[in-house]
DNA sequence: AATCACAGAGAACAGTTGTTAACTGCATGG
DNA sequence: CCATGCAGTTAACAACTGTTCTCTGTGATT
């Protein structure tokens, strides 16, 4: 089993993620290249060189919650390419869908940094999405219609449907409530047409 | 013919394309969010009050550079979808690498402030995408693959497009010369694979 | 020729920022 | 039980921020 740790670090590790918490209710109305380092202190309710002990600067901080958002996002790519039946692209729409209203904040972050001004943040995303498109291809191998297929085709394919998964997600956000039923019918469209090009890809 | 404008004016206007310009300039590391006026001032060499007789915030600025960033994208975007003939897909992803070459920080500023965090540039970008899609829809209706084709899809292949297109972009951004090719190569499958699902769609 | 309008300069404001240094209290390991 | 390590505090720093008010020079208007 696991090595309990002890009351001090587990503290310390309390105040870490208040540090995350903050930073990510801070970074809805603002992107990572203006967040200070106090304006974080200040919303956790700890002094401002408590910081330090933490993280060496506010771009890491930034690389922290690109691991935190993008972890959980590895279930539902998951969950979105293994679906089975004919009700595939719905389902996979559906777990995204839920997933933006669960962890709204993880997906801003994401959208809004992954072309955002900090260097250091930029390429952790790019790494992680990278991840996601292997997963996703390698799981797109498994299904049937892929046969014959070569794996720079299957990764060109990986790519296109992370960042639908991605823009979907982030066009979620934008919506009003009564828009986000439109949005989640165009996702689905668009998901439908790009299935269909890969049925006829071949030949 | 147009009314030729005093000197007075002529030299506001300079001195308001010298703050775009400058903007522009620092805006390539890092976001609009975190940009100072008197940063903007102090690249143009201009006291920190003058930036007031042109815009009333950097937010507003950044509006203007929507519009000059986005307006000297028509031209690709018309050229990208009327290209004719069986290479039609990569006439339209060499159009958008000059294009990315010729201006890459305007690409920068688009791709970053899309998801940025100022509101009201948010906004001016999302209604110029929702125009350009507009202005794709209409101009692939005319194409003979379109028939049957309802507004709705049309609409919605459009949007794929364009969203395709400003990733392309932001993908030739962050690649260094030699990842350039495979970004091309890849980017054209992508719009390969979109265009089978097209002649496939109906029925 | 006299007046006005207005782009830009200059100085000053209160408030903010990141970072350093020296400290305090307490959980932990020997 | 005591010595140490270390999370968090306090105080201070120079530098920076957006904004206001006042002023100046000069092109435009009558």
């Amino acid at each position: 089993m696991s090595h309990t740790l002890g009351v001090r670090q587990a503290q310390k590790q309390r105040t870490r993620q208040a540090f995350l918490d903050a930073a990510l209710g801070l970074l809805e109305e603002q992107s990572l290249s203006s967040l200070g380092l106090r304006e974080v202190t200040r919303a956790v309710g700890v002094a401002p060189t408590a910081f330090y002990r933490h993280f060496p600067s506010t771009a890491d901080l930034g690389v922290a919650l690109v691991e935190e958002a993008l972890g959980s996002l590895h279930v539902v790519i998951a969950g979105t390419v293994s679906a089975a039946g004919d009700e595939r692209i719905e389902r996979a729409v559906a777990l995204i869908a839920r997933h933006v209203r669960e962890y709204p904040a993880h997906i801003r972050f994401i959208a809004r940094e992954r072309n955002g001004g900090v260097q250091k943040v930029r390429a952790a995303i790019a790494e992680q999405l990278a991840r996601f498109t292997d997963e996703v291809r390698t799981a797109l191998a498994q299904h049937p219609e892929s046969a014959g297929w070569s794996d720079d085709d299957l990764l060109m394919l990986a790519g296109l449907y992370v960042d639908q998964m991605l823009m979907t997600a982030s066009n979620l956000l934008d919506a009003s409530p009564e828009e986000q039923e439109q949005v989640i019918r165009v996702a689905t469209r668009r998901m439908r047409l790009i299935a269909v090009g890969r049925q006829h890809w071949l030949g």
